[in-house]
DNA sequence: CCCTTGCGTTTCGAATATCGAAACGGTTCG
DNA sequence: CGAACCGTTTCGATATTCGAAACGCAAGGG
């Protein structure tokens, strides 16, 4: 069924590969497409501080769902996003890591949003 | 039909308000769920450079049709996250452009994202 | 041994979100 | 008047997500 064995696919958002809503395959619009996926963004977020096994994820993302769950961890796994080391659970790879501190920015402001709330 | 002249509905996330995933209602968590839709990060990516008239978003964003627009504006708006000028055009709130500035790290990490593929 | 417990994972019908195209009302300009 | 543009709404078709159950596997106890 599926001869690639990284687990990709061609709907999972690559850079240099064209996406939901572009056909430019610029490297912002292929993360934007990825990352605005339900709980793609959140599932990242949960890993920054280190490995977490699949069930754990679901329990700290309440309302998400296992099937979803692994439609996110096959993308952003094949996005090299995240890896999974040896005992099955998942972690930030480099990248993923680095995509984290990017975020920061963004928990930031989510904290002065709420106070101008 | 809605008593509330902002435009505003109760399932846009706001900070301070539970969220989809979450019932703590962190700053980032909401952030995350009104950002997780889709478009949603895209359309605030367009609207960096200014204001931008509805029609105009469609066309920039291939692929996104008009109810789903209409769906993000009015949440990115109950958000304070836009506003709309007297001639119907959208721009970033001072909120929004802060955002946009917090995610210009993003940008800066698909770019490396892309390198490394 | 079996039985329970916990794990990562898959399945599939139901609920929801998004698409896609058409249309409405308003304004401007010829 | 009528064509062209605008912001906006509607609604059936399609895609995504939910939700709960189950599978196979490994470890540990009775």
């Amino acid at each position: 069924m599926d001869t690639d064995s990284t687990g990709s696919d061609d709907t999972t958002p690559r850079p240099g590969t064209p996406v939901r809503g572009s056909t430019t395959g610029r490297p912002i619009m292929a993360a934007l497409d990825l990352f605005g996926r339900r709980w793609s963004l959140r599932v990242l977020w949960e890993l920054r501080a280190g490995p977490v096994g699949a069930r754990e994820l679901l329990e700290r993302c309440d309302g998400l769902s296992s099937s979803v769950l692994y439609d996110r961890l096959r993308e952003l796994k094949a996005a090299n996003v995240i890896e999974q080391d040896d005992d099955g659970a998942y972690r930030l790879s480099e990248l993923g890591a680095d995509l984290g501190d990017a975020l920061a920015p963004l928990d930031a402001w989510a904290r002065r949003w709420d106070e101008a709330r």
